[in-house]
Formats: structure tokens, sequence, C-alpha cells
DNA sequence: GTCTATAACTCGATAGAC
DNA sequence: GTCTATCGAGTTATAGAC
């Protein structure tokens, strides 16, 4: 890998006097055809004719093109990070659980590409979204989504909805992996879990919360 | 790379009095490939040369690419539903519904490429294991597997552990998504969910179980 | 600096000779 | 049935003109 090779073109403008960003352009691009077509449909060629470029210059702003899809999907993952967060004022613990968890499977069906190939299609993506770094990064939104579940948890627990001695940590991974099992499969086979995502994720929290207590 | 050219094909030992089938021995081949290096390395001429043949004679056993991964899918699931039905003489409900997601699992585990291509990877996959089909036939398999979870369910209404009126399908789907979100999270990123695939699906089974009474 | 053109390598699939 | 040759398409990456 080329280390820290940001290459940060110089900002001018190319023929207009506005400055533009011409990654952030590709970005665009690259962003509609996946939301169009799918990940599948992103071809360096094709996003390099629609943006007005030859392909070889979309190699003067990203690596390859496995950093264009792997920026796509960080920049998601903010966005469910803050989904999840937004809802972090409702003091109801049960209510709270409830919302986190639906906040997470709306981004997941009206985000399907980016949900899928961030975690259900390939590694290299799902390990961008966890990796280790600073919580307040970018690269950290999925770890700030696990933190939001751990959180609510504790709250579970003080509220005495759960023994006091429950692991904290299992019991968030058991919601999120739950949860995931429900919006995964439906996004790749809408006929199989016959039953609607909201109506599988209702019954799964109503019944893992009674469990718990 | 390169070199090592090897025209030797025509050398290869073919058996013409034994008739065998060569279907079968490029499905075992390719079957093969697929467990040591994931169905992406799976390439038509790959696959020739490994088998002693020209890409083409591929093609006069298979329709194209697709044909061969769906039948390594396909008979792939034929294993897990009868590793499933194995368990099937269990009487105690609880303790069949614990024994028939482990195999589930297991399954998952021990077979990571042909559970992510049928789950996790295209659509096309996962509508062949679903499929509306005799349930008898191997298309039915994922079918099959389903059926035998809705059958514990309903002997655990007869047992009392689930309320006469609960919904059994809904119930069903709720463990299989549950699972399938425990086993797909850990195949594609082992890091994340930081229990094992074995303690999180006996909490998240213990209790689903307990919650539903 | 920016971009065009193209190399060099994949791959699936097909046509035609034997 | 099998192989050779090839088409058409995808990909990354580079050399060099402007």
């Amino acid at each position: 890998m080329s280390s820290t090779k940001k290459t940060k073109i110089k900002s001018v403008a190319r023929n207009d006097n506005d400055k533009f960003d011409l990654r952030e352009k590709i970005l665009a691009t690259a962003r509609r055809m996946v939301l169009e077509n799918g990940f599948a449909s992103l071809s360096i060629r094709k996003l390099a004719e629609k943006v007005g470029y030859a392909p070889g210059t979309i190699y003067l702003y990203f690596q390859n093109r496995d950093e264009i899809t792997r920026e796509i999907c960080v920049r998601g993952f903010v966005q469910l990070s803050e989904a999840i967060k937004s809802v972090a004022d409702i003091s109801e613990p049960v209510e709270h659980l409830y919302a986190l968890l639906h906040a997470y499977t709306d981004f997941a069906v009206e985000n399907p590409e980016t949900y899928r190939l961030s975690f259900m299609e390939d590694p290299k993506f799902t390990e961008e979204i966890f990796r280790a770094a600073p919580l307040e990064t970018e690269q950290g939104a999925g770890r700030q989504a696990f933190a939001e579940i751990v959180k609510v948890v504790r709250k579970l627990k003080e509220n005495g909805k759960l023994a006091a001695e429950a692991d904290e940590n299992l019991i968030a991974e058991m919601f999120w992996t739950g949860i995931h099992g429900v919006v995964s499969l439906k996004l790749i086979y809408p006929a199989f879990p016959t039953n609607s995502v909201e109506t599988l994720v209702n019954k799964m929290v109503k019944t893992l919360v009674k469990g718990l207590q």
C-alpha cells in the first residue's frame, strides 16, 4: 500500500471560476450509479465516462475501485450512526431500545446497497466499518453504533429490566445479530421471511426483552 | 507468473472403458476450488485446466458458470436438510430446538462458502434454495429445513411452552432470522461479535424461549 | 498538472476444425 | 466429444501528449 498518499491535488478551478472538488464529484457520481444499479455496476470506465473524464483520471483521486466503494460505505454508516444517536434522548429504556433498533433496520431498508456491501458481501468493507479507530472519526461509525446499543442495555439494567450480573456486551451483540439477521435475510430474498421486517423485529425484541427479565 | 506452459492436456488419462461421469468430475473439482479459495476464484478457465479439458468443454455439461455454483449450493443444502432431520427424534421440544439450531449453525460454520453464497451474496441462489418445489426434491431443501423448525415450534406449543394462539410461522421465522444473523455476521467478520457463535446462539435461544412463555 | 490512449491482464462464452 | 482460436467485455495501471 502506498501509505499516506492523499495527493491533495491542487484545488484550482479547472475551467470554471468556482473551485470544485473533482474527488467529490466522482464520489457523488459513483454514489448515484450505485443507487441506481447496485455496486456491481460501478465500473471505472462507466464512472469516468459519466463524470466526463478518462478512466485513468479516476486513479489520480482514488487508488482503485475499492477505495471508492469503501468511502461510499463509510459515509453511509456515518448516517446510520447519527440516526441511532438521534433517538438517544428517549428516557424510557425499552422504548429507547425499540427506537434505536428501528433506526438501524430503517437505514438498512432505505440503503440496501450500502448495507449489503458493508455487512453481507465483502469482509473488506465490514472491516472498514468496525476498524479500531478513535470513536470520533468517521471510520469508527460501526463501533459508535454498537456503543449506543451497549448504552441502552446498561440503561435497561439500571432500570431493573435486567439482572445485575448480566453480560452487557453479550446482550448487545445478541440484539445486533438478531436484527441483522432479519434485515439481511429480507434484503437478499424478500419473499422468504413472509413476515415484514417490522413485524419480525418487534416480535424478536419484545420476546428478547421479556426473556431477559 | 506465467511460464510453466501446461500443454500436456492431451496426456490426461481418460478412461474410456469405465464410463465415468465427467459432469460429476467437473462438479467435484469445482467444489474443491470453492472450498480452497471461495466462489469468486471459480473461473471456467481454471476449472477446465484442473479437470484437464479445454474451457469450451465445460459448456457441454453446464449451461454456464452459474449452473455450476448453483448446483454446489443446492447439494450443500441437502446436507443441511439432512442434518436438521437427523435430530428429529429428540422428544423434548426445547432440547430438540437447540439441537436443530446448532445443526444449522454448524453447517454454516463448516461450509462457510456455501452458506455465504446461498444466503449472503446472490439472491439468485437464495431463490434456488427456497424455490417452490415438491418438498421431496433437492430443490426444496431450504423449505424442508424451515418446515422442521415450524414442527419444533408446534411441539413447543403442544407442550405448553407457548401460548395456544401463538403464530407458529412468525416464531419459526424469528428463530431462523435470529441465528442467521449470528452466523452471517460471524462469517463475514469474525472479529466483531466478540462472543462465539455457540455462546450467542445459546443466549439468544434461551432468551427467546423464556420470553415466549 | 491534466488527460488520452493504450497496454496487459483478467474473464465468459461461442464457432469451427478435427 | 474435444480442442483451438477468438470475440467482446471487464479490470488495473502506465506512458506520454498537451
